[in-house]
Order: structure tokens, then sequence, then C-alpha cells
DNA sequence: TAGATTGTTAATCGATTAACAATC
DNA sequence: TAGATTGTTAATCGATTAACAATC
């Protein structure tokens, strides 16, 4: 189908805001000059990073938008969907099971389960809180590679176990626990408590 | 009190991880070959960023637990807790405003607010939801500092200026949207759609 | 044609790794 | 003393910026 091209990793980075700033965009083409102000980076960099792409920008014109946003969904594999599946249905498991956004990033989120049986049957968005032993039944049938891990820190392991044999591909780690994996399994770990030390610095910065 | 030393940004960055390593250990000294193994780096980065504190390490046993934590609280301000407020009772407001790690990074999520008066007068956690009216006398009377802000994209703009007018000076961006704000202001986008993107493009790989 | 903008190469900057002396 | 580990300097690597030719 597609040969993978190799990415530097900054610029994979910055590649997902330029999809998200096209998002935006209403008009036909776009220059390196106008990404680049409202990511405020160097024009410079949009075109370098624009330059690992197939497309190309017109000069006088700029990028045409359509052209990159087709280029960019495809990169990324947004327009075959992905199944994900929300292990613990607290607040955040909650949260993102009904994150409307997913629908336009190519992944669909196909059941919310936990284990404590009291939150079992309760709707949340579009489903229906399901038993933990559900979990295999719904990984085969929707063939599902994401997992949002909700659940507490200590059964954090042993659900990524579970999952993990199921064949389970990505553990989107919300539990603050330091998860083993095997090697050819993504964690991708979203730690509030430490996000906030960037915060912490900065304000402690501001009072010199 | 204390004069900020210069970090480089990759630094910083890997001192939060260091700082929350070393929440888990139960030993008093440690190497940096041991920290790196954990984080799966090389020790030499280790000890060169522990180079930039005062703590310094002991040939043959290494750093000081107590010591390195203590340093690295002391560098993010962990000791005196921030206020923060969360405003919108969703089930990511709800997430957040519910957050226990929070505790021991320094921050306190002082209230939850909702615009929606069909939310308000709910419980969340040990608060109950207000009015958004009350979020002047909020900020004010707890002098807060970061807002969590949860609100529907339509709102977030002037949400956000509404804060910034009260003298909020962090904020954690939920909404999806690009926010202007003034300069010394810190906005923290948390994009859950553009976090998606990694993993896409890490199945995309997998299947070659 | 002149002007604007792309795309690429060279120069710079910053971050990581390698090497190794210092030290307990 | 020998061995382990730190801390620092030098070498390498990767990413950004500067410069500028190509092109519409």
């Amino acid at each position: 189908m597609c040969e993978m091209i190799y990415l530097p990793k900054a610029t994979l980075e910055r590649l997902k805001m330029y999809k998200k700033v096209l998002e935006s965009v209403r008009k036909e083409y776009i220059s390196s000059e106008e990404i680049a102000q409202i990511l405020a980076i160097n024009p410079e960099l949009v075109r370098k990073d624009l330059s690992y792409l197939k497309t190309h920008g017109k000069p006088k014109m700029g990028y045409l938008v359509s052209e990159l946003k087709k280029e960019l969904n495809d990169l990324f594999g947004v327009n075959d969907f992905t199944s994900m599946v929300v292990v613990g249905a607290n607040f955040l498991g909650k949260a993102l099971a009904t994150y409307k956004p997913f629908e336009r990033a190519g992944v669909k989120v196909v059941a919310i389960l936990d284990t404590d049986e009291r939150n079992v049957g309760e709707r949340v968005g579009d489903l229906v809180v399901r038993e933990i032993g559900a979990l295999e039944r719904v990984v085969r049938r929707f063939k599902v590679e994401i997992c949002g891990l909700c659940v507490s820190p200590d059964v954090a392991q042993e659900t990524a176990q579970k999952l993990i044999e199921l064949g389970v591909k990505v553990i989107w780690n919300f539990t603050g626990v330091r998860l083993s994996v095997p090697e050819d399994v993504l964690v991708v770990d979203e730690d509030f408590s430490t996000r906030v030390l960037d915060m912490k610095r900065y304000l402690l910065s501001r009072k010199k």
C-alpha cells in the first residue's frame, strides 16, 4: 500500500500541529509563513517539514490546503477507523468514552468496561458500561487495537497484561503506573501530576 | 528566596521523570545507572542532568534519594500549594476535580464551576458544582493561579479571557481550541485527538 | 519583469553520547 | 589497593536557522 517515509521525531510532532491548523483553515492555499505565524515558529522550519511530504507548494501561492490535509490524513491513517476500548468507568474513562473529536481522528470507542458491578449498566453517551468479563469478546469482535487505561493503580499492570494477551497494541495509560510491556506494545503515558510540574515551575519563575 | 537555575528544556523534561521515579524508590541511595535503566536512557545523561542541581552523588554509592527528592520538590515548588479551579463540570472536569495525585504535586482543586444551571449543586468528590457567577469570588478568595479549562469549544476563548482578567496565570486547556492570551499567561494544551495520531501512526507502521 | 514564496544547502545551535580522570 | 561510580570535557549527532537559488 504506502511505504512509510522516515520522519525525524521533531518533524512528526509538528506535522500533527500542522494537521490541526489546517482543520480550521477556510482558504484554498496557505503559505508556510501563515502556518508559522499561527504556531509561533519559523516558516523555514515549516517548509523543511513539509518537504518530507509528496505535496509541493507553489511559489507565490503556498500549499494547496486540501492536498496537504489529505496527505496528512494518509500519513496518520486517519481514514480507516481504529477501535478503542476504555477500561475503568470513572470520570476519566467516561470522558474518553464520550470524547467527540476522536471521530475526526479515526478512533472509535467501541466499549467502556468496569470491574465494579455497581457501575455496570450505567449509560455513558451512546455506550453502556459493561462488566470486565466482556473484555475478550469486545476486543475480538471489534478488533480493538487501543485501550484507554483508567483503572486504579493497583490493578494497572495486571489489566495491561490481560489486554496485551488479547492482542491490544497500544495502551493509553492514565494510571500513573510505569507499565512493563513487550517491546512491540506502545505505551502512551498521560500523567496529569507530572504535567502540572511545568505549571508549578512557571509560576515559581514569575515570582522570580 | 531561591534564584532560578537555568535548565535546558530537555533536562527539565527529564527532571520531572526522575522525580517520579524517586517517588517509588525505597532505598537510601540510587545510582545514575539504576535511574537510567528504569527510564531506558543513558546513565551519562542522568548524571549530566543531575549535575545542574546542587545535590552531588557519592562515588560507589550514587545519589542520596531523600536529598534528591527534596531538591526536585523545591525546583518545582511542590511544597507550597497552588490553587486550581476547574471550569466545566463535564466528565473531564470532574476527573480533574477528583484527581488524587495532585495532592503530592502541590496542586489543590478549590472549586468546580459550570454555566449549566442543571449541573450546579451536584456533588463531585469533596466539592459541589458552583455556578459560573462564583468564579470571581473563588479566584479572589483562594488566590487561584491555574484553571483546568473544560468548557465547550464555542465558549473557550471568552472563558479564558475572563479567567485572565481575574488574574489566573496558567490555563490548562482541554478544549482543543487555540487560545489567544497575553504573553505572560501560560497555556498548556491537552489535545486528546492530536495525541491519538501518534498511536494511529504506530499502528500503521506495524502493518508495514 | 519584479516580487513573493518555495525548497535546499550550509552554518549554527543544542542535546546526546563517548571517553576518561577524579574520588570514595 | 581495586573497583565502582560520579562529574566533566570532547566528539558526535540531530534539529533549527540562515542564506539563497529556483520558480511561478
